[in-house]
DNA sequence: TGCCGACGTTGAAGCGCTTCGACGGATGAA
DNA sequence: TTCATCCGTCGAAGCGCTTCAACGTCGGCA
């Protein structure tokens, strides 16, 4: 393994001056530098594990704990986009998928930059993740400013738009079919402003309204709860991607047609295509959660929200009250 | 962050002790063992960079370079069993998606495993992976026995198995499309056994065989050349899950029908439902490797080569000839 | 000509960890 | 009681790197 003092050697500057010139710490005359950088390149230099951090080690982390009512398949496609991305920047991907994914990683962590996602309003990992010190971007966004860029659909705007669309068809009781309870108890952000903006304009446009969480598994018994529910619900908004299917088969074998007698609204990444949906755009949210990370080196560190706005397509099954 | 010299104070003990102790390379007293476990467990302690590796990073990574004629979508499906069977198993997963992956990797290596796939018959990562002296695990298999456990779909098999099939309904002449021809360049193991397997039990049966690898993007110019081959071939055989979809648009769009006019055959991930193949299992290769890397901890390292059977299922894309 | 400041570079210290060599107390034999 | 042995523990050195403080050298200004 060829270390610091082997460059050193050979651009004749002590390691000292190497590392100064390779991390740009200090101010290095321009021939020195090219020389290190030289020595470097011809030695095929690679920074090895000494103590504070690896210097640049390349690497990604993406802290994407998987807990219960999250949905592997659309993780997985923010990942996809996550590496294609960090890849077109050279960078390879850490996935810590366990729930303290940030403590995981030593204090001085051997890698350069972090990605936040299923963040919460209130979301413990943030304090951890200041004291990282490493650029970091959340793919969600928390109630308060973190002081660090977020990426995010406005999903209150697209709770809004959900209600607003079946509005206009004239429905006047809406249910919202959500993720499983404890996704709300962690105060996902996704899930809870969603809630916020489908509750807020029902409202404000005077529709009956009703809030639902429920497991995938349970798509039969919401079912039966819908049918149930009084003022019965002409449409409902499905935010939950594993739920989805499972609920319009159920609806199905109760004699329900889609959408003569309920509209079927999705909110989710994973949605068929003959389902009306604001879909989630999870493959863009990666991408630009990753440029944001690894291109704002060069700039102010600006910690700026990006909220994409949400996009309602009819496909079929939402239709007139 | 919690110390080495935190835990030490705590247990009462000098920090080699706590070193020695925890990692079993000198004896250490029960009791005085027993006192540094629990203080390192009630200050959650976890090592830190040290010099030689990070000792246990409970990091897993996988090799899988993202080149060209690579089906993202596939290898996000393996990724995403290989994270799952990780987790169970307390580990996070540092996706190496560079051509050059595991160099990539300092000296140190701050991981506890590795995972290599798209695995060539004469692979050049098989050295560097010596060196790396981690446990290792292939999924593919290359040409001759690495040393290190493979695992695998029998594409050998799957080869012979697709053409049986379609000799059994009466074939006499049955092609292959395939991957990208730098697919085949760089000595893909899936893509040359397969070929291997297609070629010899087509000669064996005495039906007429011709390959031809094939860009996604070239679906149509592809369909063409099908249709003008002589002997025509009545059964094509695709192992190229980007190519699938195209290829059965362009020959649609050529007034084909299938299975009527062409008996269509996939081998691969991502096949639709409505067509005959031998499903690649990738997830369960996912799995399968990560338990065979992070099981047989406790056992003999054992070599060995797992080759999965492959499963036809017909499922109405392939009829008599 | 002489002094001062700035710049580029260096040596040394220190990061948290492992590991070697050595110490000291307990134990068994003489 | 004395001595040899051994086990458990410790101190110190060293891993490759960063970073601080200091050093020498140069150019500019008086």
């Amino acid at each position: 393994m060829v270390r610091i003092t082997d460059v050193a050697r050979r651009a004749g500057v002590s390691p000292s001056t190497v590392s100064y010139a390779l991390s740009g710490k200090r101010p290095i005359s321009a021939a020195t530098r090219r020389r290190v950088e030289e020595a470097a390149r011809e030695l095929g230099y690679r920074p090895q594990s000494g103590a504070p951090g690896l210097g640049s080690s390349k690497v990604l982390a993406v802290a994407a704990p998987l807990r219960g009512g999250v949905h592997l398949p659309a993780m997985m496609r923010l990942t996809q986009s996550v590496v294609t991305a960090a890849r077109a920047h050279d960078h390879d991907v850490l996935l810590l998928t366990h729930e303290d994914g940030l403590n995981r990683l030593g204090g001085p962590a051997p890698v350069d930059a972090l990605l936040v996602v299923d963040v919460g309003l209130r979301d413990p990992r943030l304090s951890r993740l200041r004291s990282l010190r490493r650029p970091a971007v959340l793919i969600g966004l928390p109630a308060h400013p973190p002081g660090v860029p977020c990426v995010d659909l406005d999903y209150r705007a697209a709770g809004e738009a959900c209600v607003r669309h079946l509005a206009r068809l004239g429905h006047r009781a809406v249910a919202l079919a959500g993720p499983p309870p404890e996704v709300y108890l962690r105060e996902t952000a996704s899930a809870r402003r969603l809630v916020e903006g489908f509750t807020a304009t029902a409202d404000g446009h005077r529709l009956a309204s009703s809030v639902h969480p429920a497991e995938p598994s349970a798509a039969h018994a919401l079912a039966d709860r819908l049918l149930r529910a009084r003022p019965a619900p002409t449409a409902v908004v499905v935010q939950n991607d594993a739920l989805l299917v499972p609920l319009l088969t159920a609806l199905r074998q109760r004699g329900l047609r889609v959408p003569q007698d309920l509209s079927v609204l999705a909110v989710g990444t994973d949605v068929p295509d003959t389902v009306s949906a604001v879909t989630v755009p999870s493959a863009e949210l990666g991408a630009l959660g990753v440029e944001l990370l690894l291109c704002e080196r060069t700039g102010p560190p600006g910690p700026e929200t990006t909220l994409l706005p949400p996009q309602l397509s009819e496909r079929g099954s939402t239709g007139p009250a």
